[in-house]
DNA sequence: CCAAGTAGTTGGTGCCGCGTACTACATTGG
DNA sequence: CCAATGTAGTACGCGGCACCAACTACTTGG
């Protein structure tokens, strides 16, 4: 239901779109493999590429529970790619950061998606890319009031 | 990296792609999660859906080592989805194989997945389906050689 | 000030995936 | 035919990931 449909008949759009979807992830696991992380741990550094945030509030963005988040930042933390700080205005909470180090391999990480990711689409022109990332961009459109994983603040 | 970009600035095509494959995954993991199924366990049963297979085989299919085919395959036996057999012509080799109750399930599953994605596409026009079913599988024919895990036979 | 709420951790459970090592059967070539 | 080699599968140990329930420590609203 999900890995298989026939190769090389043509495709209705659900399998389009599942298949599509794992070649994507399959991308970024195999790009994230290649410096020991993984998806999860890209998409919290992707978070934090942009700022700073708490245990909860990450663990909102990745859809995790919070008691999920101790354990990634923590496995982040011990490779030296995050820290934790105490927040200046909440004695609870703890703000989550980039070292250096983890900044340098996120820039690093990013830039690779985009590399591999294009090379995806290497076979469409750049029209069909831009219809591509349109039709994209209506799929995410019409779940973002349900998927609030996605957002900015 | 992957979970944020602008949400409502224009994608770039590595973004849409990217969220896109979230997008995806999520419904597929809520989906199955209603019926206590991983994805994995999903692809597992959509490969059995079409054909028994080996443990050798099925790791291939999935990508996987055969040593995570034995617990994979266990875990679900052990729910009454699948069933081993000795195969007739190899005495080290499993035949794997849908239950009863397997196969109802994975029919199930599998039609709830159309459903749930093809309402992803709901904001789309038929001829804009179209269109993305052939864009996705212009991205999926160019990597069939390097992917190996969406072929029948 | 205190009750209720919130941030985070801990501990236990289970799934998933890997690598290594092992058993059992199959195949091949001398 | 049989020894060497190859292949299918399992077992075990490890670590990552995710959940839930329970707990601590702090904050906030009345």
């Amino acid at each position: 239901m999900t890995t298989d449909a026939a190769a090389d008949r043509p495709l209705d759009t659900v399998d389009a779109l599942v298949q599509l979807s794992f070649l994507v992830q399959r991308a970024l696991s195999a790009l994230g493999a290649e410096h020991e992380l993984s998806i999860i741990q890209m998409r919290l550094l992707g978070i934090l590429r942009d700022r700073d945030a708490g245990m909860v509030e990450l663990a909102t963005y990745l859809g995790l529970d919070k008691s999920s988040m101790t354990g990634l930042v923590g496995r982040a933390e011990k490779r030296g790619l995050v820290r934790r700080a105490r927040s200046p205005h909440d004695g609870r909470a703890v703000l989550v950061s980039l070292t250096p180090d983890g900044r340098r391999l996120t820039e690093r990480a990013g830039a690779e998606i985009g590399r591999r990711v294009t090379a995806l689409t290497e076979r469409l022109s750049p029209a069909e890319r831009a219809e591509l990332t349109r039709l994209a961009a209506v799929l995410l459109d019409g779940t973002v009031s349900q998927a609030p994983w996605a957002r900015r603040r």
